[in-house]
DNA sequence: GGGCGCATGTAATGAGTTACATGATTGA
DNA sequence: TCAATCATGTAACTCATTACATGCGCCC
């Protein structure tokens, strides 16, 4: 929840925005930062709004409906400052999904997992293909790049250790 | 879900066992591959118990309190074969915790920021160095073993990218 | 007698998602 | 006129966690 709302008061620290446009943002340009949903985003601005850290003012074009227009407050600034410094520090623990099935590979003959894990290597190249081809460059916000970098390397991570595991299935007797 | 299904099951293709000791064998033996919770496993038997993937039967060692023993049903073994599969087919695609304060590292003075990843750096190899130092052999469950490498060498790549981002950080003017 | 390990469970809570519901404007 | 986009929200649900509640046996 922390994340969401580091991520919720940082967009509106550059800008008041409403909840549409919010959304919208997130969705076309840090879709591979976050995966927050449009639902959460709303009923997280309106939790925020009633803790005091952003304010609502309503504006309205001609006969559409309202939009709840939203800014950052000072206690906001100070909320935001705070989490930055805490995802700043935070350590990632990584517990891959897919591990857990790693774990029971034995339950599979050996060459039906090495098929599987071929599977997955060659959808990971190809993830990892679509993620090298378009380099983001969202304005104002360029520090997206580097968590793009950030990804790119774990996917190179993956594939090398998926290639790593299919070898050493193929050398079992 | 289906992760900790699968985990669960999996458990129980090797031996009937009871939520104490599924329990006591996750927190023992897998703490670095699941992070299933107490509650959560015995929850867990009860709704895989009431749709048919596993069986219990009540024992009971002298004056103490009964124990629940579940066995997995062929049910269940189809349902376990068809997870594992599914698994281990499954690409990780990572959504980095702490990337959403990188997004924004721009909001805070350089040297902070380098300060802030430094300390992350550094946490991260002791983590590192804490995986390294311990080789785990659960018995019967060798997979494992990989898991453990599969995170080492996340992080390995976490701090790679880590000290990338501090150089090019101190490169700006 | 007190604390730890064995053994089971429930209730409250929280976070987030899906699906639904509504309605105006705009462009093909 | 029909679909897409703009715009907001709620209700039901799922998953998982924390905290609580209970009680025996064993060893110091």
């Amino acid at each position: 929840m922390d994340e969401r709302t580091l991520l919720i008061l940082g967009l509106l620290k550059s800008q008041s925005q409403h909840g549409y446009q919010i959304n919208d943002f997130i969705e076309r340009n840090l879709g591979r930062v976050s995966d927050m949903k449009k639902a959460t985003a709303y009923s997280l601005l309106k939790k925020l709004n009633e803790s005091g850290l952003i304010e609502a003012t309503t504006e309205q074009d001609g006969n559409r409906p309202a939009k709840q227009v939203y800014s950052i407050t000072p206690a906001g600034e100070e909320k935001f400052y705070k989490l930055l410094r805490m995802s700043l520090v935070q350590v990632n623990d990584y517990l891959p999904h897919g591990d857990i099935g790693i774990c029971f590979m034995d339950q599979l003959p050996k060459d039906e997992v090495i098929g599987y894990l071929n599977e997955r290597l060659a959808k990971t190249e190809e993830l990892l293909a679509s993620y090298e081809a378009v380099p983001p460059h969202v304005e104002h916000l360029h520090g997206v790049n580097l968590t793009i970098r950030h990804r790119i390397a774990l996917f190179r991570c993956d594939i090398e250790w998926m290639k790593q595991t299919i070898e050493e299935l193929r050398a079992r007797s």
